[in-house]
RNA sequence: GCCUCCAUAGCUCAGUUGGUUAGAGCGGCGGACUGUUAAUCCGUAGGUCCCAGGUUCGAGUCCUGGUGGGGGCGCCA
């Protein structure tokens, strides 16, 4: 627009004296005079002066909460206090009216439930306009981050034919019509009709498409949207999520947490480096939410206080054998606070994960070294027999950030494991192929972003850090 | 999928052992005031108490069944 500036450059230019246009969506309009702007091009508002006789009272009138105005006037220095600069206005400009009887949304605090409802309108929030920013400098720095460090950005299929990783549930995609699917003399559905001539889903994971892309170009990632078609109904569940999965050839499953841990830290350091103000917010956020709370409930830190925390520390790293172990000699299972057994040969659960970050270590702990039976085919088998080189990254508040392995290298050793765990060996050819034809040691591992982006952001449940969030039942948006 | 809690004004909530006309704050609308920072003050409108049954002289309140939502667990990232 002709002679518009944002408000991000005026802010940090500071032009005195100058005369200025600036558009943007009002915040409040306090006294008739102090007009509060904000344009998305920084989280901070700008204040304009309205001398209110001056201006049409139809037009005041519809200067309401989080309508949006073209203001044109001069930069001054602010004689309130709160704000450096302001602009006096001396045209204003209605570029769309926000009728306050009828928006839904209001100048006060609303609850997360309220605002999923209105996800069309939710982002103009303070707290949602903070998440969405720190969510675009986190896709930003995953990016920087690996091609500084040597990685290519493979871009892995979203409709994929394999149903063989065991990731989950999956959607499938079809161009049948339903009410009339094509069937075969047997009765069974003819998917060679199918658009693919074959039975196709939304992926679940690109690692191993990856995996071709780590043989070849050494170290690879892909970071795109994963399916699942999963009835998780939890605050870390989303039934379509971004997932980043680096795989690397020639590393072992040490070199992979390493990789791991200084990724993490990388993402966390660039957001505080990045957005001071918008986790200053959140920060404050959610110590008014639990002003009221008992002390108990309240979160041992603040959120920057954690996030600078969680640098300054390095991650503890167990293995599978040794955290049953701790889990079993802690006071919490003696005294029966645990509602399952930690054991030998089963998953950690919920609340294992827990006492290990959040009262044993009271950082981020690497477990490694699971039983091959409750872990994917695909994992390298140690030596000992019993275990696979697999590791899990456990957060606070979030639990399971990242998921990991060695892949297993052996194409005798992977086909046995397949063959024991019902993998059909003819659909991953290709998979078994990059053993039979210059294989090597490899690893990678998998990022949810959004509980990366949750844990950064302090946000309760991962419906608030997309955008448009799909759950069981809810697609909406 | 399992367990649990919730549903009252536009929003956030209160509503006593079942008892007359359903309450507040914020927001809306109308007005006053003006260098404010969630401005303040006065006035005013606004309700199918989620839906359908049931118990009762009487149900926002108790019971049953739905629907919608939150949280916990499982599955996982």
């Amino acid at each position: 627009m002709p002679g518009r500036t944002e408000i991000v450059k005026l802010l940090a230019e500071q032009p005195i004296g100058s005369e200025v246009k600036v558009m943007g969506w009002v915040r409040s309009f306090r006294a008739r005079r102090f007009l509060v702007l904000n344009d998305g091009s920084c989280f901070q508002n700008l204040q304009v002066v309205v001398d209110f006789e001056r201006f049409d009272e139809e037009l005041l009138r519809k200067i309401q909460f989080h309508a949006c105005v073209a203001v044109t006037g001069k930069l001054v220095e602010s004689e309130g206090k709160g704000q450096d600069i302001e602009v006096l206005a001396e045209q204003i400009e209605l570029l769309g009216a926000c009728p306050a009887d009828a928006y839904p949304l209001q100048p006060k605090r609303m609850t997360m439930e309220f605002l999923r409802e209105n996800a069309h309108f939710r982002m103009r929030t303070n707290t949602l306009n903070a998440v969405f920013r720190v969510r675009h400098g986190l896709a930003y720095a995953v990016h920087k981050y690996f091609h500084d460090n040597g990685f290519y950005y493979l871009h892995s299929p979203i409709i994929t034919a394999s149903d063989a990783e065991g990731a989950g549930e999956m959607f499938h995609v079809t161009t049948f019509d339903l009410a009339h699917v094509p069937k075969t003399e047997e009765g069974e559905v003819d998917w060679k009709q199918d658009f693919f001539h074959r039975p196709t889903n939304l992926t679940v994971s690109g690692q191993l498409e990856a995996e071709v892309g780590a043989l070849a170009l050494g170290k690879v990632y892909t970071f795109g949207p994963t399916f699942r078609a999963e009835n998780s109904n939890t605050t870390r569940h989303l039934a379509e999520f971004w997932m980043i999965e680096p795989e690397m050839a020639f590393f072992d499953i040490h070199d992979n947490q390493d990789l791991a841990e200084d990724f993490v830290k990388y993402l966390i350091r660039f957001a505080l480096e990045h957005y001071p103000d918008e986790l200053a917010f959140l920060d404050q956020r959610i110590r008014n939410e639990e002003k009221n709370m008992p002390k108990e409930k309240r979160r041992p830190m603040g959120l920057i206080e954690m996030l600078e925390f969680v640098l300054a520390h390095d991650f503890e790293r167990i293995t599978y054998t040794e955290a049953i172990d701790i889990l079993r000699k802690s006071k919490d299972f003696k005294k029966g606070r645990f509602q399952f057994e930690p054991a030998w040969g089963a998953d950690l659960q919920a609340e294992h994960e827990r006492y290990l970050v959040e009262k044993k270590f009271r950082k981020p702990v690497i477990v490694r070294d699971y039983p091959a039976e409750i872990k994917a085919f695909y994992m390298r088998q140690n030596d000992d027999g019993k275990t696979v080189a697999a590791m899990d990254v456990l957060f606070p508040y979030i639990g399971e950030v990242i998921g990991g392995s060695q892949r297993e290298e052996r194409l005798d050793r992977l086909q046995a494991r397949m063959r024991q765990m019902g993998v059909p060996e003819e659909e991953l050819w290709w998979y078994l192929d990059l053993r039979r034809f210059g294989g090597c040691p490899h690893s990678g591992f998998g990022l949810g972003f959004e509980r990366m982006v949750q844990f950064v952001t302090g946000m309760g449940n991962i419906r608030d850090v997309i955008p448009f969030p799909r759950t069981p039942g809810n697609a909406e948006f």
